[in-house]
DNA sequence: GTTACTGTACCGAACGTTCGGTAGAATTGT
DNA sequence: ACAATTCTACCGAACGTTCGGTACAGTAAC
């Protein structure tokens, strides 16, 4: 499935990549161009509605692999504590240890804000209500549970922060780390 | 003092608020005329550096706050919740009930991050330290306030977020009103 | 030979920045 | 006191550059 190294998930990925880091107005096309080593006329091939159309693809992917993070999740076996580890697993991932920015909270700013926010605030509600279904399950109150969502939600955006800000991976480390104990605790 | 309602002062007010909603590449030099009122000539003139020169006033006057709040939660009397209260008090009207984005977190995105990453560790350690004097004050072992001052500016960091990309105040709200109840519990 | 793709050249618009200059307040010389 | 001068704040117009986007000829693939 995967023969070249500049197939289109790869751009895709790269694209995801600099919308995180340099936000909607600063990801420009010659940015864009140099990453996927694709013309112009390239990227406008694949991507006919320009910049827009590569945020929506990006954010599609992304909706996916959170649809894919959440099914697991709720299939793994185990408690809630090994659920939830294996969520920050992946999340620590994606995140490479608190280094990478996060694609949401980019398009909150500028002009992608207005274009992007109801994929955004959906992506955000799902992501919640993920972590919140896997409480549930384990036996915690519904809105104790879609409580300690919004906190998990909060804590991983805020420990990004955080370390991008102090040029330091460590709080959002420590922040993962922490994440399942901190969400599972009772009230 | 202040006599005109387009003072330097409130320039640098409408800086502020034009970079943390738009970032540095989103905050035209148009946009700034604009909501000024100020011809780009006159801006030359009020900031000769141009861009980078109206953000780094901006992140002065920031400073100026943030030390001026510190000074004012450790001179507070009453006991740590009290003190924490007014603090998020500040920072409840600072961001105006999480519907304003936060200038650190804007400034860390995009051609900005390189330029002042070293001015927002700085104002994130120092707002992290605050809070942990505050604690240390109230008896709290040093570690465990430091590591509750990161968890301060996480919660309100990711509050923020959160409350942007879902449109809705509320979760900054309540992280606002359990925060002090939060950082006070013990271990 | 058709289809998919890409490089080159180009466009109007907007970018950050600078220039030349104006109106008026403040300062100076006498 | 009055005129000459300097200073401060501001503006319109233009600078060169880069922006997002397009047109089209050419190549590669099947």
């Amino acid at each position: 499935m995967s023969k070249s190294a500049t197939s289109k998930q790869n751009h895709v990925l790269e694209l995801l990549d600099l919308f995180r880091q340099f936000g909607y107005d600063g990801a420009t096309l010659s940015k864009i161009s140099q990453s996927t080593g694709l013309g112009k006329a390239s990227l406008y091939h694949h991507f006919p509605g320009g910049k827009d159309e590569m945020v929506e693809t990006v954010l599609t992917t992304l909706e996916q692999g959170l649809q894919q993070l959440t099914l697991e999740a709720l299939q793994t076996e185990g408690d809630a504590l090994t659920r939830l580890q294996k969520m920050c697993d992946r999340l620590n991932k994606a995140y490479d240890s608190g280094q990478k920015p996060c694609l949401l909270a980019a398009l909150m700013l500028g002009s992608a804000k207005d274009m992007f926010q109801g994929r955004v605030s959906k992506l955000l509600q799902v992501w919640i209500e993920a972590i919140a279904a896997v409480l549930i399950d384990a036996g915690m109150d519904e809105t104790l549970a879609r409580q300690r969502g919004e906190d998990g939600v909060i804590l991983v955006q805020g420990a990004l922060i955080l370390a991008q800000g102090l040029d330091d991976p460590a709080p959002f480390r420590r922040i993962i780390q922490q994440l399942p104990e901190t969400l599972c605790r009772p009230a």
